[in-house]
DNA sequence: TATATCCGGAACTCGACAGTACCGTATAGA
DNA sequence: TCTATACGGTACTGTCGAGTTCCGGATATA
C-alpha cells in the first residue's frame, strides 16, 4: 500500500543532522543577542561564535527571526526548580533565599537578552509569547509558589493580589537595570524585598 | 587686526537656515523612534514625516545617532508642570491627582520611545544620560515633590527612602507596557498606588 | 562501494540604508 | 541685482548583512 509516508517522517539517505549541535548554536545566538541586540547580531557573528557555518544555521532554521524565536524559546532551561524552592518558614526568609549568585547572573543574562529585543516584541506577537514564557513566566511561578505558601500559612491576608506582587521584584529589577543602568546587586534586592515587597504584601515591619 | 572671528559666529551670507523647522523634524524623528524603533528607523521616513529633504538634516545634525540623540534630549518639553503639582493635601489624593489622560499619553509615547532605544542605551552612555534626564528623571522629579510634601506633612515617617518611592510606580508601569504587553490603564495605576506605593510608603490601608 | 546528505567554510547575489551630490527654487545680505 | 546659502526632492555611492551556492571532506544507508 505505501499508503502515505506520515508514519515515516525521515526515511531519508546520507549523513544525518547532528541534533546535539543544536542546543550550542541556540546558546551562541544569545550571547550575541545578549551582546549586540537583534539588529546588531548577525548571522555570522553567530555561526563564528559556534564554530558552526552559516550553511548550517540556515538548514535548521529559516530565518534570523525563527532563529531567534527558537533561542528565546529554548532558554527557560537553567532555571530556578519549582520543586526545591527555599522554604524557610517565613516570607521574607523564602524571598531572600532565592537572592543567589547563580540565580542572579540567570536574571542579568535574561535581562541583556530582554533588553536586546524588547523593541521587537511590539511588533512581534510570537516573539513576545516567547519572551513571556521563557523570561517573565519562570520567576514569576517562584515567587507565586512563595507567596501562596506565606497565604497558606496565614502569614500574609489571603485578600493579597498574588499576581500583582510576583511582577513587583522583576519590575523594579528591570527598570533599575535597563533604563536606569544601575547594578543590581544583593543590597538593592533586599531593599526591595524590606521596603516595597513585604509591605505591598501586608507584612508587619519587624 | 581681524583676529579670529570668535566674536562673529555667523557673518554669513545667504538665506538663513529655518529653525522653527528643527521642533517638527525632532517631533517626526520620535514618532518614527516610537513606531518603528531605532534600527527600523530611517533618515528617509523621517524627512518624509517631517516634509523636508533628506538634505536638510544632514545641513542639521551630522549622523543619525546625533539626529536620536537629540530628538530624545529635546523631548523633556511636554511635561508635567513641577509649580503647578496637585496639592490635594494627601499622599494617595496628589498620586492619583497625577494620572490624568494627557500625563498618561505623554507616558506611553515616553515609553515607547524608550522600547525603541532600550538596545541602544547599553552602547551609548550619551544616549543613556539623555534618555535618563529627558524620560526617567521628569517624572521622578514630580514624585519626589508629592513624597516629599507628604513626608512634611507628617503623613508617612521621614524615615522612608523617597529616591526608592519615585522609582516604583514608572517600574512597574514599564515593566507591565513593556515586557507583559499589558494595556496601563487607570485602574491599574489606583492598584499600583493603593497596593503598593502606598504601602511601601508606610501609610495604613484606610 | 556508490550515493545522498551532512559538516565548516568561503564566495557570491541582492536589497536596504547612511550619507553625498546635485537639481531648480526661494530668500537673505551686499 | 548679484551672490551665497537654504529649501524640498531626486539620484547616486558605498557598505553591510540576509540569504544562497558551492567547495572538499565526513558519514550514514543501500
Amino acid at each position: 500500500m505505501e499508503q502515505a509516508d506520515l508514519a515515516e517522517p525521515k526515511p531519508r539517505l546520507g549523513r544525518k543532522r547532528d541534533h546535539t549541535r543544536d542546543p550550542e548554536i541556540l546558546e551562541a545566538t544569545l550571547d550575541v543577542l545578549a551582546e549586540t541586540g537583534y539588529d546588531g547580531m548577525t548571522i555570522d557573528m553567530v555561526a563564528a561564535r559556534a564554530k558552526a557555518g552559516k550553511a548550517t544555521l540556515y538548514r535548521r532554521w529559516s530565518s534570523k527571526p525563527e532563529l531567534v524565536l527558537d533561542a528565546v524559546a529554548c532558554m527557560k532551561s537553567s532555571e530556578i526548580d519549582l520543586e526545591a524552592l527555599p522554604d524557610t518558614g517565613t516570607l521574607r526568609g523564602d524571598l531572600i533565599a532565592l537572592i543567589k549568585p547563580p540565580n542572579i547572573r540567570d536574571a542579568e543574562r535574561k535581562l541583556r537578552v530582554m533588553a536586546g529585543i524588547v523593541s521587537m516584541i511590539a511588533r512581534s506577537p510570537e516573539l513576545a509569547a516567547a519572551a513571556q514564557e521563557a523570561l517573565v513566566e519562570p520567576r514569576a511561578a517562584a515567587n507565586r509558589i512563595v507567596f501562596r505558601r506565606a497565604v497558606d500559612r496565614g502569614e500574609i491576608p489571603d485578600s493579597v493580589d498574588i499576581e500583582q506582587l510576583c511582577t513587583i521584584g522583576p519590575a523594579l529589577v528591570a527598570y533599575r537595570a535597563l533604563m536606569l543602568g544601575k547594578p543590581v546587586n544583593r543590597e538593592f534586592l533586599i531593599g526591595n524585598i524590606d521596603h516595597v515587597i513585604l509591605p505591598a504584601a501586608g507584612v508587619r515591619p519587624a
